[in-house]
DNA sequence: GACTTTCTCAACCAGGCGGTTGACAATGCC
DNA sequence: GGCATTGTCAACCGCCTGGTTGAGAAAGTC
């Protein structure tokens, strides 16, 4: 499997999980430790510290290596990625209805049109 | 937990497949029964079936309900939802950044100018 | 009504995920 | 060195997921 494929794997079922989007949440406003992030959840220190290491393997965050005290920064990249891959499809889908939508505005009018001639017959 | 934060959850959760991303994609391109979708993968049509089942759930798929022969339609509105999420976060990682950036920049200037000041003097 | 085609449902299995607890590693401070 | 603080690693557990196979439901065709 190519390298994009198995980042956006691991992008999307990061952010799968509301915990773990709350924390990126947490992180758009402010660097963090991990006893600070874990404070508020009512869940133990090592849950938030594994949540943590899934958004790091998953390109998200990372974080300063001056072990003990190692802040977990935002990292904006591939959320890049991500919204291109769905906006690209997004925007294939809506083309898409709105050709739809035009053939059904067309039929109406061919519609309209017959019924036009029906009453200019009678 | 709240209906959005669901979506979220089952949407994020759909796509983290490759599987499914792809067909998302396929469906980006034209509407499909599951036999037509399933077709290219080496992988029972049950297991097609069931992939097609999770995107529907997500809301990221419809499918007219014409039972035997139900052909599965992309819907555009929760993709939307997602990269509405995304992109708040994305955005102000990079606004953070950039502030960073300026900040680191006025160090480096000021550091700069006490050079000068010292050339100066000498 | 019988048969084909298309799809779903149910049961099962292996493996991964989200959480727990307990031990311990690594740095800062006295 | 000794101790506190901060964080990770390892083992374990229950549950969900992605796949399988087998059976059956639902509509179209003869």
């Amino acid at each position: 499997m190519d390298e994009t494929t198995e980042q956006l794997n691991r992008a999307f079922a990061a952010l799968a999980d509301p915990t773990r989007r709350n924390l990126v949440a947490r992180l758009a406003g402010a660097d963090a430790t991990v006893g600070e992030l874990a404070e508020p959840y009512d869940m133990s220190l090592q849950a938030i510290s594994k949540h943590v290491k899934v958004l790091e393997d998953a390109g998200l965050v990372t974080r300063s290596k001056e072990a003990q005290r190692r802040p977990v920064h935002l990292d904006a990249e591939v959320f890049g990625l991500m919204t291109k891959w769905i906006e690209r499809y997004r925007q294939e889908a809506e083309e898409r209805y709105r050709r739809l939508d035009a053939l059904l505005g067309r039929m109406a009018d061919d519609e309209d049109q017959k019924q036009t001639h029906t009453k200019d017959a009678s």
